[in-house]
DNA sequence: GTTGGAATGTCAACAAGGCTGACTTAAAGT
DNA sequence: ACTTTAAGTCAGCCTTGTTGACATTCCAAC
């Protein structure tokens, strides 16, 4: 299965056969996968009445912390109206933290709380443990190719964002 | 980059050392990735006020032509009411069309029509082109690997679908 | 034949989470 | 002093998901 027709060409450059119809199952599986990706956090996000927008902020905030709202913004790509209104719930249930910036005094700088951090672990637990499981089912190499479909994937604007991500940490 | 470690142990198993983080790097990956992947065919659909909700319709039915509203229903994981709406337009502008069946006929048959085939093609063409791309950047053994671990992330149902999906076809 | 249940369609209401536009406040920059 | 920037807020709109209630149509069992 996933079978990829390939041949050598000349000079090492290796041209893939890609049929329409192989195309398409990629973009089959992409779909069904992303629904199982996020299904798991989605179940727990019900519990307490948040949406995958909560969800994407917590997480940004936790791997970023101190990050502004103008920062969060460029990564999740909306309006900051609609931030807000995620951003908003989040801090009045006492889960993000606003702090005025020391330098620039109009920024704001976003921390989880505590409680912030708790949630943030139950959700990237439960996303983690099924990353986990299919990595380990599909095997080491097979993980290296995943993430580099992927990051060929992504539009350079979104690929400078992750990698500047990946940078920040670890 | 997208380096794994891994390791050989006893009996062939390969056991994979996978830190939160590197899960974490993944589960970025995945969003911005399916960002990029639905970026192209957002535009197209925009400019005639259809969603990605459509899209998927029109994908879907265009891979299984005369599939019922049941089967539908079951493969995008909606209601039918969430479904009727959508279908409902794309019939009322010509796009699909819907068919009583012959055998049994409280079931509707639907398919595309040339207009809808039209569409189809633009779509597809658009996100297959940037899929394409991916795949012709990373790599044939890269292409298989991504698409084990998509395979291995679908919920055990969606995996049913995606294959019986696949065997319909070639 | 009549009736029960399944498949479909429709109406209404609602919520999340996108969007735009207009406007305020406060702090920087120039 | 004036402009620009960061952030927040209000109002309104759209898509797309949800539930619940109800009509229709048809198959199949009784």
């Amino acid at each position: 299965m996933a079978e990829v027709q390939s041949a050598q060409i000349h000079g090492g450059e290796t041209l893939l056969f890609l049929t329409d119809e192989q195309l398409r199952q990629g973009i089959e599986a992409m779909f069904f996968a992303y629904r199982g990706f996020t299904a798991d956090p989605d179940l727990i996000l019900q519990e307490m009445s948040y949406g995958r927008a909560h969800h994407r902020a917590i997480h940004f905030i936790h791997c970023a912390p101190g990050t502004t709202v103008n920062n969060l913004l460029a990564i999740l790509g909306v309006t900051k109206q609609s931030l807000n209104r995620v951003l908003r719930t989040l801090i009045e249930d006492g889960l993000v933290e606003s702090r005025v910036g020391r330098m620039d005094k109009r920024e704001r700088h976003l921390f989880l709380t505590e409680t912030g951090q708790g949630l943030e672990q139950r959700l990237s637990d439960a996303q983690r443990s099924r990353m986990r499981a299919a990595y380990r089912q599909a095997g080491p190499d097979a993980v290296a190719g995943f993430r580099r479909v992927l990051e060929a994937m992504m539009d350079s604007e979104m690929r400078r964002q992750y990698k500047s991500l990946r940078e920040g940490r670890g």
